[in-house]
DNA sequence: GCCTGGATATCGTGC
DNA sequence: GCACGATGTCCAGGC
């Protein structure tokens, strides 16, 4: 860790290029003015920012509210940095797509560099994915007798999440969805039909599963014959859970945290 | 702009509510675990990692690599600390939805607190919003004598960019798209239209505006009978740049950055 | 509050 | 590289 408070432009520029040298985080606060160019473009007059560069080649900049970062760049980036008319020009250029960010500098009002240590695994309890795997583990989530044939089926173009086939040899398909299903999530189940078919004698079911309907989507389901499932992130993890030892000390820690 | 170098628990724990309260943004490098729980949830073990508290109660850790923060909280929190068995506790809890995210601090590296002085405007030459205003300050960008009738025009449900009539009186549908449009592009066009009629006598054009379209894209076209107009962001900002002297000093730093 | 769609979205996966 | 879909997406705009 090494630590600066209002360094020299010059100095500052020297302990950057170390730092990231040394595959250190810089963490920086200054005055700056900020222009990006590439997919599209933007500006920003001078004011004072926390950036933020990563080993990785990554950028962020933020100002004192948001949660967004105000200007950024993906890893990937090649830094340069020089002084130039008494200001520090730091650019962060990203090969594909070409694009270029650049602060001008003219006071730095703190700047660290820091190893950091971080060998964690982090686990997230994701969502759609649960879901899909519960209904893959316990298909009687959706009803009784469904039989999966597949799951990640690709139509053109696209997926199907789940495909099986009923106790009548009805063709079975699901669109999973973790937050409440909307317009689109019709729109993208109506598209997989297209290439779809039943078997000879048979039918289609279009089943949305999602934790409830968006407002105004019931009646196009009913108008298009699709049907619905209610099926939350909660329920499908404790499917999950009972289908699978191994899933259970991972999804400990969270059920007793939201349990207090 | 207060800088603390490994600080104690509970002196890090004071420096931190007293900057909150004088509306500073927080910046602290610390070992720390860290749970969510929310609309799913997330644990993640002990590691060094770079965290930052805004005053308008946003949440953002960062590890070392990664352009994403690995946890974060969106704006609207409540901040609460305590001391428990030797560690800093420092918990983000977001009322609606209900979300909560807990750092169990065992070392601090680093603590700053920064008063950020930043009134600038930040200038963005969008895409989308662009290449509409585009054509709806030239239509003949799409073909010649169109004329504009409504533009963001809500459907059941969804909003059409454009609409217009041609020359022989058909109705035209525009759906922009600022990068390739993909099927999904196709699909949105497609769901709109079933809620649009021609006049008596007259034909729905669906016209897709878009820099280019997606490989395999152009059949599925050409199958539904939708047209496709090619227009790119530069091309509209130009075309804006002729139709609204305003504009010219706002955008005037772009194309001076983009040519150097 | 819900719903819809955009974003310099970013990111992962498959081809 | 392109295409496609998920995201604890976040966020603005309408209702």
């Amino acid at each position: 860790m090494a630590v600066f408070v209002a360094p020299e432009l010059e100095e500052a520029r020297r302990e950057l290029m170390k730092g990231l040298e040394a595959r250190r985080m810089i963490v920086m606060v200054m005055s700056c003015s900020i222009a990006y160019s590439g997919r599209t473009g933007s500006d920003l007059g001078e004011g004072e920012r926390l950036v933020i560069l990563k080993e990785d080649g990554c950028v962020l900049i933020h100002r004192r509210r948001d949660y967004q970062p105000v200007n950024w760049q993906p890893s990937g980036c090649v830094f340069q940095t020089r002084i130039e008319d008494g200001r520090l020009i730091i650019k962060a250029v990203r090969p594909s797509p070409l694009e270029t960010l650049t602060m001008i500098v003219s006071r730095v009002e703190f700047l660290g560099t820091f190893l950091l240590k971080d060998e964690a695994e982090f686990i997230l309890h994701s969502s759609e994915e649960e879901m899909q795997k519960a209904i893959l583990a316990e298909p009687s989530l959706i009803e009784p007798g469904l039989q999966i044939i597949d799951h990640e089926k690709k139509v053109a173009p696209g997926f199907v999440d789940v495909y099986g086939v009923d106790t009548k040899g009805n063709t079975v398909v699901i669109e999973i969805k973790k937050d409440p299903a909307g317009a689109s999530a019709v729109r993208q189940l109506a598209e997989y039909l297209k290439y779809l078919q039943a078997p000879l004698g048979k039918k289609l079911r279009p089943i949305i599963v999602a934790p409830s309907l968006a407002k105004g989507v019931m009646p196009v389901l009913e108008k298009m014959g699709f049907e619905f499932r209610p099926l939350t992130l909660q329920k499908s993890l404790e499917t999950l859970q009972k289908h699978s030892r191994s899933d259970q000390s991972a999804l400990k820690g969270w059920f007793e945290f939201t349990e207090t």
